[in-house]
DNA sequence: GATGAAAAAGAGGCCTG
DNA sequence: CAGGCCTCTTTTTCATC
């Protein structure tokens, strides 16, 4: 991974080019050549250059988690000491349900979210993580927004 | 959006389209039907029908934030009166930064996830959700786990 | 599975700072 | 002169039958 101080090398065309393919990222590179205004070739040029320096990491369909099984969805809250990060480390390894996980300020050092396919389910992977912190898990009722970051 | 059970009427072929969209959204038909085992047109047709009945609801590039100029994350927990929901809801509508918004059981009603441009961008923006309920804000050191939801 | 259409990749030259 | 863009050509991928 190319590493680069990103945000001062982009121009207002980067940006724009980033906001187009993060709303849809399958679209061809005439479609984006278009939004951009600009020709096909500068804009594939481009988009290279955003994802060699890791400006842009992959690309994602988003999927409605029920088709693959889970119909719950938590918000689990994680307070650790600092000498145990290795073992949350080591859990996030092993449990792929654990989808996403930020280490954060405040009372919890760790957010994550989880799917699982039932309670049982769900249990079995918070079991896991209370042994090595104190964790609060919300339930998710709905996902009322989740969209691209804005320009 | 046409409804469907979903779940229910999905095959392991189905399943594993789903995974390797979800890993690279941008992939070809003929790469995903050689990981899937399939013929294009086929393959081409089981997508189709996916995206159809919203199991694949977008396709999104993912993006360094910082490339846009939000040098902040902040994970927002709040708790409102089920009246204020609709307050809830304009908020949502008019601050394209929160990014993201669950609706959960528990102490909270709502986690929200919102990008900044520094403290004061920040400051803004949880003033106004506090004007409608009681909020606790924690900022993002890292994000250590975001990746597609498992088979 | 074959065919015409479309998209992506590559090559070379032009314009501007 | 370098960097970025454009146009033209070839190869790959898509869609329809």
């Amino acid at each position: 991974m190319t590493n680069t101080p990103a945000a001062s090398l982009l121009d207002d065309v980067d940006r724009a080019l980033i906001v187009a393919i993060q709303t849809d990222g399958r679209a061809t590179l005439a479609k984006l050549a278009e939004t951009i205004q600009l020709s096909v070739s500068a804009t594939r040029t481009r988009l290279r250059s955003l994802e060699e320096h890791g400006v842009i990491g992959d690309y994602r369909a988003r999927v409605e988690p029920e088709a693959l099984g889970y119909t719950l969805r938590a918000i689990v809250r994680m307070k650790v000491h600092g000498s145990l990060y290795d073992k949350v480390t080591a859990i996030l390894a092993s449990q792929p349900q654990i989808v996403r996980c930020l280490r954060v300020t405040g009372e919890s050092c760790y957010v994550m979210e989880i799917v699982a396919t039932g309670m049982s389910d769900l249990e079995q992977i918070t079991s896991e993580l209370s042994r090595v912190g104190s964790i609060t898990t919300d339930l998710v009722y709905e996902m009322v927004v989740d969209r691209p970051i804005p320009l």
